[in-house]
RNA sequence: GCCGAAGUGGCGGAAUUGGUAGACGCGCACGACUCAAAAUCGUGUCUCGCAAGAGGUGAGGGUUCGAUUCCCUCCUUCGGCACCA
């Protein structure tokens, strides 16, 4: 037998599965249906679709897709109808980057990066059905992409207002958050203002409650599910309505002399809060300097200052602002409400650290919050406290106004609400607030609609047109796809690429009329990869998104995984259209992923992150070329547990190699001429079975290797196996090194694929042991071990146990408190 | 600041309804083979100790016959959110 040498077999095998179809999902027919007439039970498998970057797969990709590749290979052997393909997610900013830098269309590059993805998966040995390929970027695709849009601008879940962008004066472009993070352009470095722009939102905020309650019923890693609840951040609270004083000698000039800015002047104003327990307390309001009301309210007197301060709130960046270390600043309006709760007068401030689009943009502020207290020692604004909290010495500070208390107490100075506990005095204020009309209940949430209008040329046009007065019509269902022009300058320069082509113009007015004009802002990719899960249910179908039947077939997702670093907002969006088409009756399912597993990063050698200026990148081709796809495999899988981040490493990768090479040498050793049955450790190879059967469910394929490894080397040093043996050995070893498997399974003279053949099972009777080593404990410290025949009762082995020598040498003479017995295990004695 | 995850040999990591800590792999040491080296195979490898034994899972306490596992306090690292009233 030649050397093992993966080079040379695992092209090979690659095409082989290829021209066999062995990865090919029906949707019926043979591949559905077993022998007898079972239907197989489907099993929809699903990785993240990649962006196509020009870097090529990198190692997280290569983990994923091993790890779930493993995992398809073994359902499949387990008789299931698995569906598992994978796509591009190929709309995005760095592609469009790319080709204002080179002047190739993004169509031509993503060709090309989507090239080379799928040569490296197809080297990795990646089971994908690539007959059920997609591309986001293709217009058989984004005429669905754009049908949603229509779907949700129908159903009133699509809508245009003003809004504020990140906007970056030097490269006269909108940016993407990711692209100004911390208030910084990406591109030149300088820094990003906000701008008020028309963009089209989609309305997520109505299915805020829908999107906490799904969260119950999902298998999803925690922390997600928990990330997703503080995003949508749902709080439950008063609304409490404050009457405005009227300040007679206030605003005389500017609001007084215009009538109707009279008539408009607010009698009232609302303010959301979780802490209603603090109203007795309540000193001032606090109003966000781009609230509304903050111009009708200011009187003369204050009219410059408060002016100039909305001036300077305005040109600050969102670093600025954010900024928690400065401390923070406001002006009085001038203007005075009522305190519903006691009828005091309190004066009503602005500061900009209040959130114009959070609850109505406005609080109520008290000593027992710590940037109120702040804020009114600042401004000299008189405190009061209602709030005691237990510990005696903290009280005797905070009744001197020495400190901030914002915890939980008992109500004073709140007149009959006195003596209540904070969370009584929630509920009973509120209730008496909405008997005397004074205030309301209240569900805020910091979920807010998710603006989808984007200015770039690479993505999928917003399918709306305007007629000459201006007006937003939806383009009708029969001119999708809305074709993306061709006729565009990438170079950035302030307004939409799409702005630019003539060709797109043309079309609208032939189709629509004269002085109709397009919309010239294209979607967010997340648009894209929010129902993409839907089409590889179906991918060929130009009459829907998906076939009805298709997505009862397949849906929802049995298994999703993908990086936990942007799960928020695409599991979140996602989540929102699957959502949207259970309520408007389109699927009988209101949650996509039933299962999620992150993987974890894997690290570079260093410790540190893989990046190019690092320098530490490993390129899995370099990989596969120096050691072979299934070395690389095992390896990446054997480094640590799926979900935890670890770090590469170029030195251990040659265990697995090894461990192939035995696998491999082994071969030699296969006689059917020895007495079989005795040679082989019959208990070891169904106790192995039954480890790498469960850890591959678990996603455990550290463990599950670790366990082979064992295997093999107890069937070196027997110095035989039988072909019998060797064979379930490489069944077991076939999802995770499937070339070798399939090589040797070949040499051992079988005509049909490893992965035609039905998963081994173990036989319980032969994993059962006649004889365990029982651990001998004095005072819980181990001492001795037997071994003894199985279920022997306690009595029986303190006999035994007090035998021993070195037992006996620790008991003595001493006397024996009392035995603990754990079946099988162990004993431990008390002295 | 808040939320979440995690801290185990020289290294990557095993082990949780509380029951043999360090599986498996790498590295290292010694030995075999070799003129030699590589590769391969064998033996050993938590620390201290000749040994008997003692100590040991980030630190300190607690519960328990027994704690990597449960509880409390603290430290460190990583990830997410960041003035949300």
């Amino acid at each position: 037998m030649q050397k093992y040498k993966p080079e040379k077999i695992e092209k090979k095998w690659q095409d082989y599965w290829e021209e066999q179809g062995i990865y090919k999902t029906s949707d019926d027919g043979e591949n559905s249906v077993v022998k007898d007439g079972v239907k197989k039970e489907k099993f929809y498998l699903l990785d993240m679709f990649p962006y196509p970057s020009g870097d090529g797969l990198h190692m997280g990709h290569t983990e994923e897709y091993v790890a779930t590749d493993i995992y398809a290979r073994y359902l499949r052997m387990n008789q299931k109808n698995v569906l598992y393909p994978t796509g591009w997610d190929a709309f995005g900013l760095p592609t469009e980057n790319y080709a204002i830098k080179t002047g190739v269309h993004p169509k031509i590059v993503t060709k090309k990066h989507t090239d080379n993805f799928r040569r490296q998966l197809k080297s990795l040995g990646v089971s994908y059905d690539w007959s059920r390929e997609i591309d986001s970027s293709s217009p058989e695709y984004y005429k669905w992409t754009q049908w949603f849009f229509l779907l949700l601008y129908k159903n009133n879940l699509a809508y245009k207002k003003k809004a504020k962008v990140n906007w970056c004066e030097s490269c006269q472009t909108v940016l993407a958050n990711e692209q100004a993070e911390g208030g910084i352009c990406e591109r030149c470095k300088k820094e990003v203002a906000q701008k008020d722009l028309e963009q089209w939102f989609f309305k997520i905020t109505d299915f805020a409650d829908d999107l906490i309650n799904g969260l119950d019923q999902v298998d999803w890693p925690s922390s997600t599910v928990t990330n997703q609840r503080n995003w949508i951040g749902r709080s439950e609270g008063t609304m409490v309505r404050f009457e405005i004083a009227l300040a007679p000698q206030g605003r005389t000039s500017s609001v007084a002399s215009s009538s109707s800015r009279n008539d408009l002047f607010p009698q009232a104003l609302e303010v959301f809060t979780t802490r209603v327990d603090t109203l007795f307390s309540c000193s001032f309001l606090i109003l966000a300097p781009d609230n509304l009301l903050v111009e009708t309210i200011t009187t003369d007197e204050h009219k410059k200052e408060v002016e100039k301060y909305v001036q300077e709130t305005r040109k600050k960046t969102n670093l600025e602002r954010t900024d928690l270390q400065k401390d923070k600043k406001g002006v009085f309006t001038g203007a005075y409400a009522i305190n519903p709760a006691n009828n005091e007068k309190i004066p009503i401030w602005i500061s900009d650290f209040v959130l114009a689009d959070y609850g109505t943009g406005a609080v109520f502020a008290d000593a027992h919050d710590e940037r109120d207290f702040e804020f009114a020692q600042k401004y000299n604004i008189p405190l009061k406290v209602s709030i005691r909290p237990q510990d005696d010495e903290l009280w005797q500070k905070v009744k001197n106004l020495e400190e901030c208390f914002s915890g939980d107490g008992i109500l004073i100075n709140s007149e009959q609400f006195d003596g209540l506990t904070s969370s009584e005095a929630r509920t009973k204020i509120t209730d008496w607030l909405i008997e005397n009309n004074l205030g309301d209940k209240k569900i805020n949430y910091k979920l807010r609609d998710w603006l989808i209008s984007r200015q770039r040329y690479w993505g999928a046009p917003i399918p709306v047109v305007y007629d000459p007065e201006g007006t937003a019509h939806p383009i009708p269902e029969k001119y999708l796809p809305w074709l993306l022009p061709t006729d565009v300058e990438f170079k950035p320069t302030g307004v939409s690429p799409l702005a630019k082509s003539k060709e797109f113009f043309e079309r609208t007015e032939k189709i629509f009329g004269k002085g109709w004009t397009p919309e010239i802002d294209t979607m967010d990719t997340f648009v894209c990869s929010s129902w993409y899960y839907f089409r590889f249910a179906d991918p060929k179908n130009d009459k829907e998104f998906a076939g009805a039947e298709a997505i009862k077939q397949w849906l929802p997702i049995d298994m999703y995984v993908g990086g936990a670093e942007h799960t928020v907002l695409h599991l979140m969006y996602a989540r929102f259209f699957t959502k949207v088409l259970h309520k408007l009756g389109l699927i009988n399912f209101n949650e996509p992923f039933t299962k999620l597993h992150h993987q974890g990063t894997i690290l570079a050698e260093d410790g540190r992150k893989m990046s190019k200026s690092l320098g530490n990148v490993i390129n899995p081709d370099d990989v596969v070329k120096q050691f072979g796809t299934d070395t690389l495999r095992l390896h990446i899988m054997f480094l640590g547990s799926f979900e935890d981040k670890k770090p590469w490493s170029s030195k251990t990768i040659l265990g697995p190699r090894r461990f192939l090479e035995k696998v491999w040498q082994l071969f030699e050793k296969i006689s059917d001429d020895y007495k079989d049955k005795q040679k082989d450790n019959e208990t070891l190879l169904h106790k192995t079975i039954k480890k790498v059967s469960e850890d591959i469910q678990s996603l455990d394929y550290n463990t599950a290797i670790s366990a082979m490894m064992i295997l093999v080397s107890d069937m070196e040093k027997r110095g035989g196996v039988s072909k019998n043996a060797y064979s379930t050995l490489l069944q077991l070893l076939a999802p995770f090194a499937p070339h070798i498997s399939e090589e040797l399974w070949n040499q051992l003279g079988n005509t049909n694929s490893i992965f035609l053949q039905k998963w081994p099972k173990y036989d319980e009777t032969k994993i059962k042991i006649t004889n365990v080593t029982i651990v001998i404990q004095i005072n819980g410290k181990v001492r001795d071990r037997i071994i003894i025949p199985i279920d022997i009762e306690e009595k029986e082995i303190i006999k035994i146990a007090l035998a021993c020598p070195i037992i006996q040498n620790f008991v003595g003479t001493k006397k024996i408190q009392r035995t603990i017995y754990i079946k099988n295990k162990l004993i431990n004695i008390v002295i």
